[in-house]
RNA sequence: GGGCACGUAGCUCAGCCCGGACCAGAGCGUCGGACUUCUAAUCCGACGGUCGUGGGUUCAAAUCCCACCGUGCCCGCCA
């Protein structure tokens, strides 16, 4: 509802201006300070007193007089304080706040008819996903998640890494040492067990006797080569292993869950011949040099070269994600894409030679977010350092367990859990804790994992937002029916605490524009904690079962929409929103 | 060495893009309080900060600009 509060006070604004013959390119609309009983306000008044030779109060008493509230249907009136202008939201505001959010799809902005690619996680499927990684999938759904609220058609896209030296390697070592020579796998999941032989496969090939690894080399060379040219069997030979931990991976990723639409193989742009297309064109580019037996383009702005055609005549991953991002451009209106920070050279070259090609790069968004850290290091698959994703999530599970089970003995309410709702809540909690930890950061924040931080249940987290929600569902589950917004007279709600937590509600969907637009889904983790307060502050200060009959109706409607509320918030950041904790 | 990021209470962060009522807000930790009352994974209070440093722009700077310092990432015919 805000959103429309601000629709018209800009329109208001700009109108007021025109009357005094100011300027209207600055509304400097902003959100007034907690302690200010408006729901926006402006700053204009102090740009304007100079020109106006007045100080600003002087002018921001003028704007408010000037101000013409009559067509206004959420704005009760504008006034003056200080400089500042400050809007004063109608009562009308408050019910059609309540009635907008007692509807499932609160938060959901208008359609918009455009259609975009959220492209994330794409790790190279040579093994388990580690915590490292695990920024990607989290921010990456959420974003997609925020987009689809802000109303585009959204598609989740997995590029898979099926045609690189990686995996060309993976596959020769699946081949080439037995079972026997491997160390037992740490899970009985695909993924754990063909890391093994990669792991083997790179170990050897660093320490290996030299004749032994000059033949290797040349095998994982000719994989390579025979993927470059549509050979059937080299392309069998690299699937067997990298579907296989591809499916593991994907095991993992459904946990969070972090869902795909589609699961987009690069050797398909080797196939259909259009990363050979992509090469030609780029040969005849005026930024298309031949050094040194390869061929590169030497980009503006950009002190590296880019290979694009090696001396051996393949292609490099970059070469076919050039490809890749056609498609996508062909296919969507916009592709966002989710990166660690060490791809920042490449998505840079990325996007200066699509724009050669004649691209309208201002489609292409990328999000970059910096690496998870152990106190001791970085976390590497090759390596097999680093703390695996399934073993984060597992933990999480259990110590959330081990809080439901604690609290059971103090527990207030007498509604019984079930095994089957304290494992529900153990999941709930315990993953959502994970997700949380984060999606409120911005990415480009370093994270260094400690699992007290990364497992931490009260304040700031999910759990804290969660059990609003539980207290809410259980409210609403011991009054029975929720009266219909249009049944309940507002004007009963009469408290800061409950105007507050109004306040909240109304503001939901210009939260989800502001992420949506900035691609920021932390905004709408920090909003669920600043909802959380006021939630929290309305149910210390008003009973709702036990309150007058009016009141006792109008906080039913209050708590609904409270609830429909952060379900949603939740539901963006992919987090459960539990009935009972 | 060059490029790109990050630097806010003891610790972890939000605020910075779009400078204004923030002479800075949370949480954790510490200390003290609140469960016969819709779930205490909650709430209330206290203590705690040269917003990395120095300059500049502005009526106004945590926020914009410059320099410097510290940290991370990148600088492969790997991905």
């Amino acid at each position: 509802m805000l959103l429309e509060l601000r629709a018209e006070a800009e329109t208001g604004l700009t109108e007021a201006l025109d009357v005094l013959g100011h300027p209207a390119d600055d509304l400097g609309i902003e959100r007034p300070p907690d302690d200010v009983d408006a729901v926006l306000a402006s700053s204009v008044a102090f740009r304007l007193a100079e020109a106006a030779s007045r100080p600003p109060p002087a002018v921001a008493a003028n704007l408010a007089d000037a101000f013409d509230t009559d067509g206004c249907e959420y704005i009760e009136r504008v006034r003056a304080r200080g400089p500042y202008l400050n809007v004063i939201p109608s009562e009308r505001y408050a019910e059609a706040t309540l009635a907008g959010a007692v509807q499932d799809g609160y938060g959901h902005l208008d359609r918009r008819e455009t259609s975009v690619v959220v492209e994330h996680t794409s790790a190279n499927p040579t093994g388990p996903v580690h915590v490292g990684r695990a920024r990607n999938p989290i921010i990456g759904d959420a974003i997609a998640s925020v987009l689809e609220y802000a109303g585009y058609d959204v598609e989740r896209h997995y590029y898979v890494n099926n045609a690189g030296r990686q995996v060309a390697t993976l596959a020769w070592a699946y081949e080439q040492f037995d079972e026997t020579a491997l160390p037992d796998p740490e899970r009985d999941k695909p993924d754990y067990d063909l890391v093994r032989y990669y792991r083997k496969g790179t170990t050897f090939l660093e320490e290996g006797p030299e004749a032994a690894v000059t033949e290797a080399e040349a095998e994982i060379q000719s994989i390579m080569r025979g993927l470059e040219q549509g050979d059937e069997t080299a392309y069998d030979r690299v699937s067997v292993a990298v579907e296989a931990t591809l499916s593991g991976m994907r095991e993992t990723l459904d946990r969070l869950p972090a869902p795909f639409d589609e699961f987009v193989r690069e050797t398909r742009f080797m196939r259909d011949g259009s990363t050979d297309d992509v090469v030609a064109r780029l040969k005849t580019t005026d930024h298309a040099v031949y050094e040194e037996d390869a061929w590169q383009l030497d980009l503006p702005g950009i002190e590296k070269n880019l290979v694009f055609l090696r001396s051996d005549g393949t292609s490099l991953y970059t070469t076919r994600d050039l490809a890749h991002h056609e498609w996508k451009l062909d296919r969507f209106d916009r592709a966002v894409t989710v990166l660690g920070e060490d791809h920042e050279l490449q998505a840079r070259q990325l996007r200066a030679t699509l724009d050669l090609l004649g691209h309208d790069t201002d489609r292409l968004d990328t999000i970059h977010f910096s690496w998870v850290n152990l106190p001791e290091g970085g976390m590497s698959t090759r390596e097999g350092t680093g703390v695996d994703l399934d073993d984060l999530l597992d933990e999480a599970v259990r110590r959330a367990r081990a809080e439901v089970e604690q609290r059971l003995d103090g527990r207030m309410r007498d509604d019984d859990l079930s095994e089957a709702d304290i494992d529900r809540i153990a999941r709930q909690v315990g993953i959502g804790a994970v997700r949380y930890d984060i999606v409120a950061r911005q990415p480009r924040k370093v994270i260094t994992f400690e699992w007290e931080r990364a497992l931490d249940f009260e304040a700031q987290s999910a759990p804290y937002v969660q059990y609003i929600h539980a207290r809410a569902s259980g409210i609403l589950a011991e009054a029975g029916a929720t009266p219909a917004p249009g049944a309940v007279d507002t004007t009963t709600l009469t408290t800061d605490a409950e105007r507050t937590l109004l306040r909240e509600i109304a503001r939901f969907p210009a939260v989800i524009e502001e992420a949506a637009d900035g691609l920021e889904p932390h905004l709408i983790a920090t909003y669920t904690r600043e909802f959380a307060e006021a939630f929290n502050g309305f149910y210390r200060e008003c009973p709702v079962l036990d309150a007058p009959e009016e009141t006792r109706r109008a906080r039913l409607a209050l708590v609904a929409a409270a609830r429909t509320t952060i379900a949603n918030a939740l539901d963006v950041l992919g987090i459960a929103a539990p009935d009972s904790m």
